[in-house]
RNA sequence: GUGCUUGUAGUCGAGAGGAUAAGACGCCGGCCUCCGAAGCCGGAAAGCGCGGGUUCGAAUCCCGCCAAGCACGCCA
């Protein structure tokens, strides 16, 4: 049981005393009792304000509340209660301000913390299962049509930091990439690739109008040429659509899962869009019908989501037979929810955040939970260089693709620094910081301390100090000592957090300020040299930081180097 | 025009309604006979776009305004 908890039960344990007693009326709308860690160490260890949220319940001032309940969690029998090794918890309590209640733990608690973290050795950082909970992660979902962009490299950086932080949450997550392997853009690519087919074989040929202009769809006809050579030609030329769309479509997806690959993104289920057609899209919306949330008009089908919601009624069914992108989009969403998940989560760019209100208010129209369905939206991301906006690729002359970035800073440096900033904010990607291997680089500057401790530990084993049982933790008593184990301990509470909020930045910035807090320790206190006992302990406590520091990096996907 | 997101020191930015608003860059000043100076320590610099409101308490919640980005297709 975690510190933090155990102040909670003390909190709630002291009220409900009081309540029966009569000390304070009794009421059962209570709120949660949050504990904190306040912003100076003269507050102490934890703080709640209890009291002053309950103030108006109690009818009571909140400092005369505070005193009741530190009365009573003083009181022998309740310490009693929280410590279930038999030892006290609380040094003191203190009342400040207006009503906080500080407390101040005894010393050797946070030693017994620092024991079981290092007892629990590689596990630290998994948390405790959360039983029943299976949540889904949707991210990049990009097209098969093109190369992986910047934008993307964003959403595929925060949906795996989100998967990985989530499963160490406690949480079962299963992740997927919808692949929009049906629509035009399908007809598109088998029009732009067979133009190019044509052209590299010597013909003369009008390039489509909607056509994919990128190199790289030159590139996939190359290989495709390089496979095939110019057998194709002979085919009428619908016929040569068909099969090279599908040839197309193939080596796209390849390149695809190869760019995420080398980027650190794994998905469970890799879903495909034509699964759906027709049967299923033809039957959610045969559902809709009977729910009396369609109607036609013009020739086509509509949705109507203005009566749940959107701001306006949207075509699901063209006047030409064919499904819109959306009809496809509901009866994928309708598959998600049948599939039984507590929680859905989307990782949407921001550009498309217009298409939530429609998709939701076909769920609801569905008779689903529509709240289930968690839509995340990245902001844009601009990259700058020398301070300039760099807007398109030379190569490609398109948006910038993923893989020039990672070609060009490394996949560490380019996930660092699209988890560094909430997705909700737009990013400036400084290209020259990134690639900069100095101070001011965070994703050097954290790599640098785990480099450090993996080296302080070869030259322990060298000078044959080795790690044997558990140490006397207690000679550690210096701040920045305490500080360190501290920072280590808060390790759980900042993944709940991170989980809760969906915010990979919050790991980012936590393992951050625990390097910062490890370079302090590293200045003051020595390993190697100083009286055995205390060179074993502090060792143990860079073993559980150092741990800390690779763990916190894995959820980012970012590598810890021994050597850098 | 409507909707979504954002607005914090010179710059970039953290902030799950709470106690004197992180940190980084840049600026000023210190620290390598000693486990990695890709490091450490100290200093100057903002009261959180503007105006109201809710609350014991607001950068955080609500309303209005201003500014920026994005979106408003029988495209996906």
């Amino acid at each position: 049981m975690q510190t933090r908890d155990k102040i909670v039960a003390a909190i709630k344990a002291a009220t409900v005393a009081a309540m029966t007693e009569g000390t304070l009326k009794t009421s059962e709308d209570l709120p949660e009792v949050s504990i904190q860690v306040p912003p100076k160490k003269e507050f102490g260890d934890y703080a709640t304000n209890f009291a002053m949220q309950t103030t108006k319940i109690f009818h009571v001032s909140p400092r005369k509340i505070a005193e009741e309940l530190r009365a009573r969690i003083m009181a022998v029998d309740l310490a009693h209660f929280l410590a279930a090794d038999g030892e006290d918890l609380f040094e003191e309590i203190q009342i400040a301000g207006a009503g906080f209640m500080n407390f101040f733990i005894k010393p050797n608690v946070i030693y017994r913390q620092l024991k079981e973290i290092y007892a629990e050795g590689e596990d630290f950082g998994h948390l405790p299962c959360k039983n029943n909970v299976t949540i889904q992660i949707e991210y990049v979902s990009a097209n098969p049509t093109g190369l992986l962009h910047v934008g993307h490299g964003r959403g595929a950086a925060a949906g795996s930091a989100m998967v990985n932080i989530m499963r160490a949450a406690g949480y079962n997550v299963e992740s997927e990439y919808y692949i929009n392997d049906a629509g035009n853009q399908m007809d598109n690519l088998a029009k732009s690739v067979n133009a190019r087919y044509l052209e590299l074989l010597g013909q003369s040929v009008d390039f489509p109008e909607d056509g994919y202009l990128g190199e790289d769809i030159i590139d996939t006809t190359k290989r495709i040429i390089a496979r095939d050579g110019d057998k194709h030609l002979a085919l009428p030329e619908d016929e040569r659509l068909k099969v090279l769309g599908e040839l197309a479509y193939v080596d796209k997806l390849l390149e695809l899962k190869d760019d995420l690959k080398k980027f650190r993104v794994n998905f469970d289920v890799w879903f495909s869009e034509r699964t759906l057609h027709p049967d299923k899209i033809n039957a959610a919306i045969e559902t809709l019908k009977e729910k009396g949330g369609i109607y036609e008009q013009d020739g086509a089908l509509w949705l109507a989501s203005s009566k749940y919601g959107d701001d306006k009624d949207r075509v699901v069914i063209r006047d030409n037979g064919e499904p819109t992108y959306l009809a496809a989009d509901i009866a994928y969403h309708k598959n998600k929810f049948d599939r039984g998940f507590s929680e859905l989560i989307n990782l949407w760019g921001a550009d498309h955040h217009g298409y939530v209100a429609r998709v939701k208010a076909a769920m609801k129209m569905l008779g689903y939970d529509a709240d289930k369905l968690k839509i995340i939206f990245l902001q844009m991301v601009s990259l700058f260089r020398g301070g300039e906006a760099v807007k398109m690729s030379k190569r490609a002359g398109t948006a910038i693709p993923l893989r020039e970035l990672m070609e060009e800073v490394g996949t560490d440096a380019a996930r660092y620094f699209f988890l560094m900033r909430s997705t909700d904010s737009q990013l400036d990607f400084d290209l020259d910081l990134a690639k900069s291997q100095s101070a001011d680089n965070p994703v050097y500057y954290v790599q640098y301390a785990h480099a450090r401790i993996s080296s302080i530990f070869r030259q322990a084993e060298e000078a044959g100090l080795k790690l044997d049982g558990i140490p006397q933790l207690s000679l550690m008593n210096s701040a920045v000592e305490l500080d360190l184990i501290n920072k280590v301990s808060e390790y759980p509470d900042e993944i709940e957090k991170a989980a809760a909020e969906y915010a990979p930045q919050r790991i980012a910035r936590y393992v951050y300020d625990l390097a910062s807090t490890f370079s302090a320790f590293y200045r003051d206190c020595r390993i190697l040299g100083v009286e055995e006992d205390l060179a074993k302990a502090r060792l143990a406590l860079l073993k559980v930081t150092r741990h800390t520091i690779n763990h916190a990096l894995g959820l980012l996907g970012v590598s810890a180097p021994e050597r850098m």
